[in-house]
DNA sequence: AAATGATGTAATATTTTCTTACATGAATGA
DNA sequence: TCATTCATGTAAGAAAATATTACATCATTT
């Protein structure tokens, strides 16, 4: 369902229209952005233009900081996720080459026989 | 899927993105909602809102245009659109009676018998 | 040719949003 | 406790977006 996530990422909302679905003031909004916390784009006239991922995002930076976590934490969450998500893309843009299978193995065998190998495999192993 | 309908009804565009997703121009817009063919929201400051369901329509409008409809002729498709969802709510907010089972039954039988009934039933028949 | 239909354009007012700056109360740390 | 920092409110002034109204235009219909 690649159409839904364009839609979701579209930036068509002013910051008016995501105050009222957010439940949150200019200011406030304006403060995440200035945390890195959201990024929405800006149009011609360099009024920001949400999507309605930005309007998730925002909520749930609601629930973090009523669950009591502050600006540092939610960041440190989200840059996390965001190194998850960076390795997962990493895997997948480069599938397993034949080199990679014997390097694999070869590695096994090592640990099998009770040595260590240099460095842990950087590719997916499953 | 109830929630999907009503997050596509929801009115949080204002003019200018629903210019650049429909390809229109505001004189546009604002003359198809003087024809009735769309009727955006208003916001506090008199501002029009529209909804992906309006951004939709007015992607219709642009076709039926194109294909050399008039005016006249898309209020009507849409006024007869509008005439058959209102018949088929109206069916659906009154279930069959009893009553109505046994006059069913009845008319069939006067068919089957060669006789017409005097008025055709005015609920759903399957 | 005159009228109508669909759209463009201009003028002016109002609303929305922007940035910047200062204020504030709660929490934190020395 | 006193000074900071954090998260947010508020105000001012500028710029952008939108509203309404009126007139222009070009094609089509009558």
């Amino acid at each position: 369902m690649k159409e839904k996530e364009l839609r979701r990422s579209l930036a068509v909302l002013p910051i008016g229209t995501v105050m009222k679905l957010a439940n949150l003031s200019a200011r406030q909004i304006r403060y995440y952005e200035e945390q890195d916390l959201i990024h929405p784009e800006r149009n011609a006239g360099n009024r920001r233009m949400f999507s309605l991922n930005d309007v998730d995002r925002l909520l749930e930076i609601k629930d973090y900081l009523a669950d009591g976590i502050n600006m540092a934490g939610i960041k440190e969450i989200y840059a996390q996720q965001q190194q998850k998500a960076a390795q997962q893309a990493a895997d997948l843009a480069r599938p397993l080459t034949d080199n990679d299978v014997r390097r694999i193995l070869h590695d096994e065998f090592l640990n099998i026989s009770g040595f260590k190998a240099k460095n842990g495999p950087e590719f997916p192993t499953h």
